[in-house]
DNA sequence: CAGCTCATGTGAACGGCTCTTACATGAGTT
DNA sequence: AACTCATGTAAGAGCCGTTCACATGAGCTG
């Protein structure tokens, strides 16, 4: 990672040279740490060494920052699916499960951009890009119900978009629910991964799909 | 419904009366105005006629005011849920439907409530009543789940814990996805009601059950 | 009914936040 | 070397949460 002159620590200028990015760094820590309500703009410009009016010039205001930072998420979010799907290798069935543990393990390994995406009341159409950032990465998710759902008999096939809201939703909500170990808002007698891998399991039975290689 | 002397517009005295319950009152108007970050404090007051000050003789601080609204929204979506399971009658299965329905109309048309239980960043532990309420209301999917594996053979019936999980997490994940029809964070081709019962039906499929009474 | 007490209200004030406006600086261009 | 304009600062208005000293009057006690 580099950026121009803000990373070390030698005194600036009159000019900062990279305060957007050093604003959303600076946010992505706020949350991190307060969540998503404690973070306050002010305290994002003194973390980043600058006057609480300066982010103004990059922002149009608090939340046009919050709705970045969820937007540069949903990037993430979309390269983290990607990967695990995998074009769905070396098998789907498998390739499937392992977008539901990667959205697990972005909702607790990313928390910062995981609240700014969905805790923050950011709304969705607050920005186009915004809006399609999140669009591309619920595609990898259907993308990957389509596969599925194509080793079905022409007959019985539902809806791929129904498939992929259907494991979006549980994952989702078990995220929200159970997501982060330690702060979780209620005990399990199993892990978030456990529970979303059982629940992907039984649903997809109930589609007609085996996890072997059957068909 | 009835209070001592607060619904009129009648002068009122130095003292309210019944403060504790307008400030309850005016927060669930202004979170359903403003969702639960554009509530504040100093706006209940103001608009139940009160100085700023006033509230904190009622509660420690606008968290608590917050936690408070969400138990008293947690005791409501028990009862909720209780009509709609209804003891299972006349049929569990679609007993359990009409829950999966009660859950999302909650989220809709009580959503000042459900903005304060699962969207204010409440943390759970903060009062063991919340905590408690938050309990009696999960224990009845919970009720509903292990009435419905009761159907299934001794033998291949899944952990009713772990069934009324998953099926609280997909409403969950449905109503904070797709929740409100209007501020709906994205557009769908079916409503949550249509999602949310289909998907409950695979699952429950998935486990082997099947919605005609046949077992 | 007189007097007391204490829960519940008020007013004023502190510090912090968001956001605006007028002004300062200096990097890049001509 | 001069100019321009993006990007910074200072100051301040208005709001909020919260606290503290003080006011009020509802309800008990005698």
């Amino acid at each position: 990672m580099s950026w121009s002159r803000d990373g070390g620590k030698g005194p600036r200028g009159y000019h900062h040279g990279n305060l957007r990015e050093a604003l959303v760094r600076a946010a992505l820590a706020l949350i991190a740490e307060k969540g998503p309500a404690g973070f306050t703009f002010a305290e994002a410009a003194r973390s980043a060494g600058v006057s609480p009016a300066a982010p103004y010039r990059h922002f149009r205001d608090r939340d046009e920052l919050l709705a970045d930072v969820a937007r540069r998420g949903f990037v993430l979010f979309e390269e983290a699916l990607k990967a695990a799907w995998n074009d769905g290798k070396p098998e789907p069935f498998v390739a499937f499960e392992r977008v539901g543990k990667a959205y697990l393990a972005f909702a607790r390994e990313q928390h910062a951009y995981y609240s700014a995406m969905f805790e923050a009341g950011v709304p969705l159409d607050a920005d186009p890009e915004l809006q399609q950032a999140g669009d591309r990465a619920f595609a990898v998710l259907r993308q990957g119900a389509e596969t599925l759902i194509a080793r079905l008999p022409a007959g019985q096939r539902p809806p791929a978009l129904m498939v992929a809201l259907h494991v979006w939703s549980l994952s989702h909500g078990i995220a929200s629910l159970f997501g982060r170990g330690d702060a979780a808002r209620r005990k399990l007698p199993m892990s978030a991964e456990e529970l979303l891998e059982a629940g992907v399991l039984v649903y997809l039975q109930g589609l007609g799909l085996r996890g072997d290689a059957t068909k």
